[in-house]
RNA sequence: CGCAGGGUGGAGCAGUUCGGAGUGCUCGCAGGUUUCAUAGGCCUGAGGUCGCGGGUUCAAAUCCCGCCCCUGCAACCA
């Protein structure tokens, strides 16, 4: 047993999200949490609302509110729809509690005290009315190479190049058309420099990681830079320095603040557990974490933030990076086993847009179809190695011809047909070759699809597991049950169906990690009693510091399945099976393709 | 310009590390079969110059060179 860290890309509160986003770090990192917990690991998955920064500072402006209530609202919001998805987060907090301020501001005073945080003034961009950094996306101008009149400040959308917002002509701000400041500012800037070498070391020692993955983090290596990690701005985390900590106009920027939060929200649950060093049992580089691994759920964007900043932060807190230094009051911390980094997800071709409506929210996709109807096309057809598409019409099909066709009709058909012949599970009396072969098959399925969630190979892993399925449909078509019904060939049917039903509870078994709704109800169906498949809840809870209260995600996920075939008992009582899952009518394609914009 | 990933029957993917007959998976399509099941299961079949052009080799989807197309990154976007 291993304490496994699954620690979780934080969505940014500043909207609704929509598949896209659940697909790259939600439903693999739940997967892979739920199999880990099953096979009998000390699993502890968190993650929580990113709410610091520019872009939700600047909506809740547009919308007249303050950058807190804007937060508040999509905290909400987010939490309803990960608890939809029924994704196992011990604790899913947000960026703006007490506890976090304080985590991240001891891992700043830690950094900085060992040297890796050094002042420098630069040559920035302002906004003249509000004094806040105007980041290079909020500044368009007329593109000096090809005259494109709203070229970003980081690079043309006509010409493609690359650009510096200085060089633009007639620069304005995106936010209010006001011409911006290139001003003289001092930050703290994190020397990544100091870092080459213990990053290299450590990137050296990965294996298993997706190759792209590992060369990409490599990559970034070869050209570090001192990185800025203040911001002009009054929404953010002060800056925990004296002469720095009551001033309003700095703060921490907000991926530093961020990826800080999987330290920060492990710390608040092991408080909330009533053993408030529980957390070390996962982060501690001594003895007290010597069996911890830290698995980093994200979509490929996000690759450096896990992969060269927040290690460094973790190297230099600890006084590892390459100037040395002593390890802060929480001790020296673990870094990260692997980088899980997914691609991207596509919408009909083209990519995500909330402002073109080529989206689809998750609330309104769980507000027509199941959540494990998505959970399975994910897990099916994801973007895990490779970017992927996402279309109506392939998620129909996959939905009926593969997961209701395939698997629900398994369930369905099997006890069916034990219900209305025994009306229970039927003993299993001599087996032949044939029944041995098909429980053997499932039974092998334990390992296949374990070591391949294991590995991050989830699109193989669920692939096994109806391969299972399929035998066991197989299996039915030529022992013909149904035909066996005269007196004497009866004992032949139970045995028959006793062993189909077997199957059956192990593939869910199988699937309970990719599919943990309908997972409970099928073992229920097979006359199962208790959790099968826990689920998260929303709980509202006080701020551990004094802070205003907030919604979490969190559940016992210590009751539930093993990963293991659990033998079926003969004589449970068999109802009649009601269909666990929906087949979808072709018609919802073109009703949904009509709701996207052109 | 640069870095990384991708381009494999109608769709979506494995396979490429370390060369061995276009092999495999999930579907679709055609034909057959069956009826326990949410017209679903099962069987058989058709369908591919493995992005393009060169090269190495007895042999290339796989190795080398060049090119085209898609995606991401390119660090004060999150």
């Amino acid at each position: 047993m291993s304490h496994v860290l699954a620690a979780v890309a934080w969505p940014y509160a500043n909207g609704p999200r929509h598949i896209g986003h659940v697909s790259g770090f939600g439903v693999p990192s739940d997967v892979f949490s739920r199999y880990m917990r099953m096979s009998g690991h000390d699993v502890l998955m968190v993650s929580g609302t990113d709410e610091h920064g520019t872009p939700i500072q600047v909506q809740a402006d547009a919308d007249g509110v303050t950058p807190r209530q804007l937060a508040d609202r999509y905290n909400r919001v987010i939490v309803e729809d990960l608890h939809g998805l029924g994704l196992s987060y011990d604790l899913f907090t947000r960026t703006t509690t007490r506890n976090h301020y304080a985590v991240v501001q001891e891992l700043f005073t830690g950094l900085h005290e060992n040297g890796y945080i050094v002042p420098r003034t630069t040559l920035g961009a302002i906004s003249p009315s509000t004094g806040r950094t105007l980041p290079d996306r909020y500044i368009e101008g007329t593109c000096p190479i090809c005259g494109y009149e709203s070229a970003r400040g980081d690079q043309c959308d006509n010409c493609g190049n690359q650009l510096d917002p200085e060089q633009l002509l007639n620069p304005r701000s995106r936010i209010n058309g006001e011409t911006p400041q290139f001003v003289e500012t001092e930050h703290f800037f994190l020397d990544l420099p100091a870092f080459a070498q213990s990053l290299g070391k450590w990137l050296d020692a990965r294996d298993g990681w997706r190759p792209n993955v590992l060369k990409f983090s490599r990559n970034l290596l070869d050209d570090l830079q001192p990185r800025a990690i203040t911001r002009d701005l009054e929404w953010g985390i002060p800056i925990p320095l004296d002469d720095w900590r009551d001033r309003g106009d700095k703060r921490i920027y907000v991926w530093f603040d961020a990826v800080i939060g999987y330290l920060s929200a492990s710390i608040e649950w092991a408080r909330r557990s009533g053993d408030p060093d529980a957390w070390r049992r996962w982060w501690s580089a001594d003895a007290q974490g010597k069996d911890a691994l830290g698995y980093y759920f994200m979509g490929k964007d996000n690759i450096v933030f896990h992969s060269v900043i927040w290690p460094s932060l973790l190297l230099g807190y600890s006084g590892s990076g390459d100037k040395g230094g002593s390890p802060g009051s929480l001790g020296a911390l673990n870094l990260p086993t692997e980088v899980v980094s997914s691609e991207y997800l596509t919408m009909e071709g083209r990519k995500f847009s909330s402002s073109r409506k080529v989206v689809i929210y998750v609330r309104d996709f769980l507000e027509r179809y199941d959540a494990d109807a998505l959970r399975y096309f994910i897990a099916a057809a994801g973007p895990e190695s490779n970017d992927t598409d996402f279309t109506w019409a392939e998620f129909v099909r996959r939905n009926n011809d593969e997961l209701v066709a395939g698997w629900g009709n398994l369930v369905n058909r099997s006890i069916s047909m034990a219900a209305k012949n025994f009306g229970e599970i039927p003993p299993a009396l001599d087996l032949t070759p044939d029944d041995l072969a098909l429980l053997e098959t499932a039974k092998a399925g334990f390992v296949t699809v374990g070591e391949l969630i294991g590995k991050h190979r989830q699109k193989a892993a669920i692939g096994e597991a109806m391969r299972v399925v399929a035998e066991a449909n197989k299996y039915l078509s030529d022992q013909a049950p149904w035909k066996l019904k005269a007196a004497e060939e009866k004992p032949r049917m139970g045995t028959v169906l006793h062993v189909a039903l077997q199957v059956v509870s192990d593939a869910n078994t199988l699937l309970t990690p990719f599919l943990p709704h309908s997972a409970q109800k099928v073992h229920e169906l097979l006359g199962g009693t208790g959790v099968h498949a826990p689920m998260p809840s929303i709980v509202e809870v006080e701020d551990l510091d004094g802070g205003p209260g907030y919604p979490v995600l969190t559940g016992d996920y210590t009751v539930g399945a093993r990963w293991e075939s659990v033998p079926l008992v003969a004589g449970t009582p068999l109802a009649a099976p009601k269909p666990v899952f929906r087949k979808l009518d072709p018609s919802v394609v073109e009703e949904e393709l009509e709701r996207l914009g052109s």
